[in-house]
RNA sequence: GCCGUUGUAGCUCAGUGGUAGAGCACUUCCUUGGUAAGGAAGAGGUCGUGAGUUCAAUUCUCAUCAACGGCUCCA
């Protein structure tokens, strides 16, 4: 019997019933048979192996696709599987799936330890295995069988496994002396993974629950050849020249010292100005959209905490209270319950609505010490905060007018590489970690998905993410290394409202409780800023640069010039700095431009004469000369406009 | 908090069971030089902290603190 098989170009071919992804692809051309690493047959993705037994659709996997990576390194899991088990015989194996770079795998080594050593006889062993090119067989098994498999074996993580699975859809898959439970698919042999390095050792939980055993964790990555591997490895190098912890102490922006404590970063002159335009920026835009500024302390009494039904969700990550006259304070881990109060001091009506109470707010949160990660994880934040008071009817508006306000600053910042998230609840933890109001969340997170549909806004919706009390949308984006992480919240909270009695006169002169959105578009200072490094890998544009114009004189014979230059820059608010060090030109420029100085003004007999200086742009270079008041016009305008000139 | 790794000068890093070295930075001197490193000399460390083993510990062992890679958690 003959089938069709149409391509994704729209052609159709015919072949014998039966005939797997191999062969079709080799008959198309031996070089895509050497190279296709999978299929995906009517949108599943399939081995090569595989039989098709009717009609069906396919489109060939190669590396290049990212299912055909997946693929590949599930593959090298499974290999790497294999290894382990040579040299560690009576290991059990948890789960062993690809991830974003890469693949690992969980294992209990029972009471051996595993060692960076032991790594490299690993890869050896895995390298070995490769050359072999064992072909990955695939076998649907009885759930009988494969529990009897693996009791034989001993390994319970397995059985755990199984006890899920449904008989009839049970698969094993073999390479060389290796079986495992294991859905596929893979590539065909061994013998295409050509690069291995094995990445890390790490402790995880089983299941990713803490209060589970800790498994071990290898982590490592593949590649077809072994140039792809070195660029692999050389894109990481580079990775780690932009991570914000050295770039931060590289240009002096915020250091920690072991006597102030962990996760309590300082910041130096050069972060504090940072600081300082970030909050220029958010103050200017708040005012422009009608948002009135508090300022509140850094403590409160616990009493605050039960009222807001904080402490009983957040008790573990805050500091413990200090007691003094009977009474005990807690350092604020949110700025919430105080602006709340500040709403609740005046009597308001309708007419005062929407409310919108702004506050770089610092906050203190004990964040479990393995958490800690630069500045993109602290103990000490300084939260670009607000909280809108408003009606059910402005909410719509209100939540959208906050989300404008975060798309206009990532155009500020040029921020585009993020995902908007709607973080939902989890209607099984209702209760515990969410309020216990099924019907509100419902509404509510209808509410913001509606506004985030009607904004065009392109999003993911995740369950189990919301803030105790409410759905939120987040905007996560990823660090130099890889790791992801909330930059910025949008909040929304029916819960706080009532647990304050805030409440307002409607216009039918009733009472009524306010809706709250929390909101913070720049996040904190702290991952901001961590961010920002990184975003621009130490380049900051001109208006948030510290280092606006190094004047650089070319001999001490024109320091006195220089030190003029660099006055009257800084009489017209720009921030030069004058470096008249005995050094030759080149070597203060050299050091200017590792400084990420945006510009930097030469100074010799020339420019003196003329009263202009040879102005150069970092990254960039020379830009010819200028008279020094035409230079403050051009970067009064770029600073104005908080846009670097192209 | 858990698993693993690391901790030597301001920074980046060598090194050793017999009380330490390089490059850069710093100080001084020479040089006055036009767009990414001019030359010389000098100063600087109780080798994270505490205990143990040893005739002797920066080096070995243990504890502790901190950082890093993950897990869990999160702005």
């Amino acid at each position: 019997m003959s089938i069709q098989i149409s391509f994704p170009d729209g052609a159709v071919r015919q072949y014998e019933a039966g005939v797997s992804g191999f062969e079709v692809a080799k008959s198309i051309s031996e070089g895509l048979a050497r190279h296709v690493l999978a299929a995906r047959v009517n949108g599943e993705v399939w081995d090569l192996s595989r039989p098709i037994p009717s009609d069906a659709t396919i489109q060939f996997l190669k590396w290049e696709d990212s299912d055909g990576k997946s693929t590949f390194w599930h593959s090298s899991a499974h290999l790497m599987a294999e290894a382990v088990e040579a040299l560690f015989p009576g290991v059990k194996f948890w789960v062993g799936p690809p991830v974003e770079r890469g693949f690992y795998y969980d294992m209990d080594l029972g009471d051996r330890k595993i060692s960076e050593e032991d790594l490299v006889a690993l890869e050896k062993k895995m390298k070995e295995l490769a050359a072999a090119k064992s072909e990955f067989i695939r076998k649907v098994i009885s759930k009988s069988e494969a529990v009897e498999y693996f009791s034989a074996k001993g390994d319970e993580y397995k059985l755990d496994l199984l006890q899920g699975l449904t008989d009839g859809e049970i698969t094993f898959y073999t390479q060389g002396n290796f079986t495992d439970l294991c859905r596929g698919p893979h590539i065909p042999n061994t013998g295409l993974i050509k690069a291995i390095k094995l990445t890390g050792i790490a402790g995880a939980y089983w299941k990713g629950d803490e209060k589970n055993k800790m498994l071990t964790r290898v982590y490592g990555v593949t590649f077809p050849s072994q140039k792809e591997l070195d660029e692999y490895l050389a894109m990481l190098e580079e990775a780690k020249k932009r991570d914000h912890r050295k770039l931060g102490k590289e240009l002096g922006i915020f250091t920690f010292d072991d006597d102030v404590g962990p996760g309590l970063p300082l910041w130096m002159p050069n972060g504090a100005i940072v600081i300082e335009e970030l909050e220029k920026l958010a103050k200017e835009t708040e005012e422009d959209a009608g948002y009135k500024r508090v300022v509140t302390p850094h403590i409160a009494k616990e009493s605050m905490y039960i009222t807001s039904g904080h402490l009983p969700y957040y008790q573990d990550s805050m500091y413990p209270p200090m007691e003094l006259e009977g009474v005990k304070y807690y350092l604020r881990a949110m700025n919430c319950p105080h602006h709340h109060k500040i709403f609740d001091a005046e009597q308001r009506s309708y007419k005062d609505l929407p409310l919108r109470l702004a506050e770089y707010g610092t906050c203190y949160r004990y964040e479990q010490s393995g958490e800690l990660f630069g500045l993109m994880r602290v103990r000490c934040l300084h939260m670009n905060d607000a909280h809108i008071y408003c009606t059910r009817e402005q909410f719509a508006d209100e939540f959208r007018a906050v989300n404008d306000m975060y798309l206009k600053y990532f155009g500020i910042f040029g921020i585009d590489k993020y995902v908007m998230r709607l973080s939902l609840h989890d209607p099984a933890k209702l209760g515990q970690k969410y309020i216990n109001e099924p019907e509100l969340w419902i509404e509510t997170e209808a509410m913001v998905r509606q506004v985030l549909i009607e904004s065009n806004i392109p999003f993911i919706e995740v369950a189990d993410e919301g803030a105790f009390y409410g759905p939120k949308i987040d905007v996560q984006i990823w660090s130099a290394i890889g790791r992801e992480f909330t930059l910025a919240t949008n909040q929304v909270d029916f819960a706080q409202g009532r647990r304050f009695n805030l409440s307002y006169t409607t216009a039918g002169n009733e009472t009524d409780v306010p809706l709250i959105i929390h909101r913070a578009p720049l996040g904190t200072h702290e991952r901001f800023i961590g961010f920002l490094l990184e975003h621009y890998a130490g380049k900051f544009p001109l208006w948030l640069n510290p280092r606006q114009v190094k004047v650089l004189p070319i001999s001490d014979k024109f320091a006195d010039y220089a030190k003029s230059v660099a006055s009257q820059l800084k009489k017209a608010g720009i921030r030069a700095e004058v470096d008249d060090r005995n050094e030759k030109i080149g070597k203060k420029i050299r050091e200017a431009e590792l400084q990420r100085a945006s510009y930097m003004a030469v100074v010799g007999e020339k420019e003196m004469e003329q009263g202009q200086v040879a102005l150069r742009r970092q990254g960039k270079g020379d830009l010819g000369s200028m008279t020094v008041e035409a230079v403050i016009a051009k970067l009064k305008n770029e600073i104005s406009s908080r846009r670097d000139d192209e």
